[in-house]
Order: structure tokens, then C-alpha cells, then sequence
DNA sequence: ATCTTTTTTGCACACGTGTGCAATGTTCAT
DNA sequence: ATGAACATTGCACACGTGTGCAAAAAAGAT
């Protein structure tokens, strides 16, 4: 055992400081009752022993500690990365820890994944990515873990849901389409049928069905450049090419514009127009200039934390929504359409 | 108060299989004795029951939480969250758990951060960003907490830091510019000034100085997309243009490129040969293409993990050295040199 | 100065777990 | 059958903290 642990305690501050040790444990409670002549003299000694109470025993005794999981798959993407980040700033600023678990690995599902939670007792979980089966809602509910689902389409009892106006902007971004001119339509999706892409899909098959115009549609593999890339070549292979592609993310959309450029050597937005969505940091790059649905990310972030940070807010569960604003670049003919 | 939590204690389990507390506490530690019916039956109890071990209190016993703290700043930067993606899952294949902490805010120092992971009695703490202070290695010492420093330059007593080859990077960058046929050389960072950026900047500068040859350097801002744009349009808009950069980070590359494309109507590798460091993913883009010199995060995130559970290494401080090979695209001139 | 109200303090219990140890039970060897 | 070795079990203590409560001290009102 190289390095046998002697953390100092409140015990250790309490004989240093000549007082009990409830009285150093009240110096560090919010709210507890404390002379400053007794405060004064705990501060004292826990600064020269370098005290730090132990969150762990403060969570066993007080049934909160302050813990909040973040759960999610694919966490190096860009949307993802982003919600992280924000995420970690506004739960530190309540007070909070985040734990991050990483759900990319078959052994470790959301459900694992919330199981972890429960065992180091977060008072809630932030699903990023996947889906909790409702089997486990039970399990949270017992244990007062507090569920936070982005962008998914089923609620669980005491939950809360984050959803954006997918319907809404898929709709938008055909309109735009049709404002710019284009008529040989396209819809760029990936395989992996979450809640938000399959909005994004239906809703912009729905609305072009609804004006009497064919949609071409390839949907192929995760979702990532590469698969922009694939669905790239096999939309713009065709003798009849489609003039416009939605995409249901923005990563795809740089593999299209991509494989659009080096691979057809076509111009954009002359030849083809793209819209995507989630407006990540590389769509604003001048290699792109994306025209795309910006997930707001902050608003997202404030969300979840000041629902969680909401006592009344506890029972029943609850839809958020939120909007994804346009954000126009230089992807579709003629530009901002206002 | 909303939602009472009324967990399931091992003490419930108990009384469910007709056993001991203590034989709940066994069945769930490994190594511990325990006759295979007793198992049996306290397994049944807790699978009726869901019952979840509380980490918590097991920290406080066996003085063991298997939480590292993961902390840094910039988290969404796509080197940085790769990393993090990396560590996650590595750590939980190890039976740990991971806490991000993140440093963006001024009051959130690498220091203050150590301290709280501190007191979640973190085991280890992997510093991705900034530098702890001096002062503090004693605390962690006293504390039990490792440190895992990357890339960083200033070993604490018990620590690892794990650091990659920068200088021989740029070295090796510099002889692919005069090998592609350019001189006229320039450099392009930002004005972080973190150990590796400066190692590749000095290595890059002391390296042609010895081939007796000017190199223009421009530092600006932070190491972002945005801050390469304005060094592009820095270094390109002289009226005797480099014919060469080399770019401290993959970020500042793209933006070198893109300003260099954009603004300046130039060709890569043509009119300007370009290197970057960390190889995003982003820099294998077709828009890009960038040849740099890639982090190998899978090897960083085994090294700082295996030596968390490596049991004799917790004394001294200690290097490893890992290597950032080249990732050869086209942005320079000649392509491949091997 | 006396009484009332408020503040402060230390004690002892709780939270939920792991484990040393004595007692008990089981298995193996003679 | 007996003794030795090994496995298992429950008890009671520890870990470090927050807090209810009774007692004491301090502050305010008359």
C-alpha cells in the first residue's frame, strides 16, 4: 500500500482550533449557527492543515451530493463536446460536479450507465445521447435521481425533455429551398434513427408530399462526415441531380459539400444548395459557410440546470421547448431570405 | 421537499435473504468469502429489491472511490474532447468513474478544481489545461491524490507527466518545407504560451536559425479557427509572401488555409505549404488535407490510465514520452518525403 | 436586576458501508 | 473418530460528516 491516505478531518480542525467538532462541521454548513469568534478560529486552523471536507460523508448524512451525470455516447462530436462544456460551467456555477459517463461501449448502456449514477447517489442524471428503458424509471424515481433527457421523444415520470422545433426547421429549410429556386430535392440523413433525426426527416418529407414534390432520400451509416461523404457521391451521381440537399446535421452536411466539390466538382450554392442543422463551429468556417439550424446550446445548458435547480418542480413529468434559430451563410442561392 | 429518497440499503437486503448486513457487504465485494447459497440469496433480494451499492459510504470505509477528476479548459476544442472521450472510456474499462471539472471561468483555477476533486476524494487527477501551483502538491500528496499532468512541464512530487516529442515535431516539419523546395518560412501560433506551443515554437525557430535561414513569426489571440484567419491575413498580405507556415496547432492551420483560400486566392500546396499539429479530425476533411502531426490520444489515455493502476509507480516523479507521428496529406508541396 | 427570547454549543445518534476478529461450521488428513 | 486447516458468519467498530435536542450563554426588553 504505497501511499496510506491520512486526510485531515474535522476531528484534527476541532483540536487545533479548541472547539467541538460540530462546531467546525457548522462552519462549513450554509445557514448553520456559528459565532464569528468560534468561525474565526475553525477557519484558522482548517487553512493551516489544508482541511477539506469530505463530500463523500456530507452526502451520506445530508442525502444530497451535489452530483449530476452526464451521460452520452460519441462525446468528441461537435454539438456534444459543446453541450459538455456548458453543461460542466452552469452545474459548477449551482454548486455542482458533473460525472461524465461514456456510453460508447456495448457493456455500457444507458441503463448501466444510470445504475452508476445511482451508486454514487447524483441527485440526477442529463441524457445526452440513447434512450433509458422505461424499466429503470422506477429505479431513478426510488432513488431520487432526477432525469433530464435532450432531445428525446419519450418521458419518464418526474422527467424533464429538452426538444427543439425539428418538424418546424425541416420545414423551414425545404421553404428556403423553394424560395432560392431549387427543385430536384434531396434529404441526406444517417442511419441511426434518434428522435430528432427522424423529425427532421419526416417532417421534410411530410411538407415536400404536401406541395406535390418528390424527394430524393439516402440515409447511410453513423452520423459523421464520413457518411456526408457516401451520401455525397450517391445523391450527386445521377444523371438528374438533385439542386438541393437538407441534411439532417451539419456533419453530414460538410461531407456532402464536400464530396460535392472534390468529387463532382460542382459549386455551391450555384450548382446545389445545402442546408444542415446543429450549426457546430466548423459550419461558420470559410470552407463551408453552412447554412444550418443553430441548437442552442446555452439555452440547453440553462435549462436542465435551473429545472434541476426548480424544488417545485419535481413531480410529474415536463416538455421544454426550444427553438433553433437560422443561422444564414453562404450554402443557399440568393442568402438570407427575410 | 419534493421527493424524500428512501434508497435500498444493504440493511434491506438483509432482511429480505434472511442474512446478515454483513453478508450483503460481502456479496458485493470482491475477494470477500461468502458460501455460494448465501450469494444466491442476497443476489435475489437485491435484484427484487434494486438494490445499488452507495459508493459513497463504501469510499468512506475502504477509503477508495475510484473517481479521477478530469479537468481542464476549452473542452469543446476537437483535440480536447477526443482526449476526454478517451478517458472516460478507459477509466470506466478500469472500474473508475470520471468528474469533469471544468476551468473556463476565471474562479474556477486548476487549483480550486484540485480542490474539489479533493473533496469528493478523488484518487487521481488528470490535468489537461493549465498548471497547478506548486503550493498545492503537498495537498494532493497528503490527500492521496495522483497527478496526471499532459503535456505540461513541471513535474510535482508523486506525479506523471506525459509529453510528447514537440520539438523533434517541428524539427521534422521544418526539413519537410526545405525538402518540398520552399524558402520562405513562417510561423503561425497563438499567444497561449503553453508548453507545447512554445516547445514547437523555439524548436521550429532554433532549427532554421541553425540553417541560417529568416523565418517570419506571428503569435495572435487564443489557439483558435479565428485566430488562424487573422494570421493568415497577417502573414499573407506582405508584398514577399511565405511560401511556407507552420502552424502550432491544426486549428490555426485550417484558419491559416482558409484565410490563404479566401481572402488571398491562393492554392495549397502550390503557393503555400502548410503543416499543423494534434490532427483533428477536421484536418483529414477533404477541404483541408492538412499533413500534421497527429496526438496519439489512445496511447495517452492508456499511459495515464495504466499508470493509475500501476501500484508501484505512486513514488517520485516520473516522464513518459510518447510520439506525435506525421500524418502526411496535401497541403505540402511534394507530398509524402519518406 | 430579572425575565424572556435568541443564539450558541457539545453530545450522541444517524447515514451505509467494509472489515477485524471470535465463534461456528465444513472439509481434509490421519 | 479426532485434530488440523480452511471457509463462513455475525458483531461491533470505524470511516467523516450533519443535525436534533438539551443545556448553557448571550442579547434584548421591562
Amino acid at each position: 500500500m504505497p501511499g496510506r491516505k491520512i486526510s485531515v478531518s474535522a476531528k484534527d480542525v476541532a483540536a487545533r482550533a479548541g472547539v467541538s467538532r460540530a462546531a467546525v462541521s457548522r462552519t462549513f454548513t450554509p445557514g448553520a449557527s456559528v459565532s464569528q469568534e468560534t468561525r474565526s478560529k475553525v477557519l484558522e486552523a482548517a487553512e493551516a492543515l489544508g482541511y477539506q471536507v469530505n463530500h463523500l460523508a456530507r452526502g451520506l448524512t445530508s442525502q444530497k451530493t451535489g452530483i449530476v451525470a452526464l451521460i452520452g455516447a460519441d462525446l468528441a462530436t461537435p454539438y456534444r463536446s459543446e453541450l459538455i462544456r456548458v453543461l460542466t460551467e452552469r452545474l459548477q456555477a449551482s454548486g455542482r460536479v458533473a460525472i461524465l459517463i461514456n456510453t460508447d461501449r456495448s457493456d455500457s448502456t444507458v441503463d448501466v450507465a444510470l445504475q452508476q449514477a445511482i451508486r454514487y447517489r447524483a441527485e440526477a442524471a442529463v441524457v445526452l445521447s440513447g434512450m433509458p428503458e422505461r424499466s429503470i424509471s422506477e429505479l431513478c424515481h426510488r432513488n431520487g435521481l432526477r432525469l433530464v433527457l435532450i432531445n428525446r421523444d419519450d418521458a419518464h415520470t418526474g422527467s424533464v425533455q429538452i426538444r427543439l422545433n425539428d418538424a418546424e426547421a425541416a420545414r423551414v429549410a425545404l421553404a428556403s429551398f423553394l424560395r432560392a429556386g431549387c427543385r430536384r430535392l434531396a434529404l441526406a440523413s444517417s442511419q441511426a434513427g434518434t428522435p430528432s433525426l427522424l423529425d427532421r426527416e419526416n417532417s421534410f418529407l411530410a411538407e415536400a408530399e404536401k406541395r406535390g414534390l418528390p424527394v430524393l432520400c439516402e440515409r447511410l451509416g453513423p452520423t459523421s462526415y464520413e457518411s456526408g461523404l457516401a451520401l455525397g457521391e450517391r445523391l450527386l451521381v445521377r444523371a438528374e441531380r438533385p439542386d438541393a440537399v437538407f441534411c439532417t446535421t451539419d456533419l453530414l452536411a460538410c461531407g456532402v459539400m464536400d464530396a460535392a466539390r472534390h468529387r463532382f466538382a460542382l459549386s455551391i450554392p450555384d450548382d446545389l444548395s445545402v442546408i444542415g442543422f446543429d450549426d457546430i463551429e466548423q459550419a461558420s468556417w470559410n470552407a463551408y459557410e453552412l447554412t444550418t439550424f443553430r441548437q442552442p446550446v446555452e439555452e440547453i445548458g440553462a435549462a436542465a440546470v435551473d429545472w434541476l435547480s426548480d424544488r417545485d418542480a419535481a413531480d410529474g413529468s415536463r416538455i421544454i421547448h426550444l427553438t433553433a434559430p437560422m443561422s444564414w451563410r453562404k450554402s443557399v442561392r440568393g442568402g438570407n431570405g427575410k
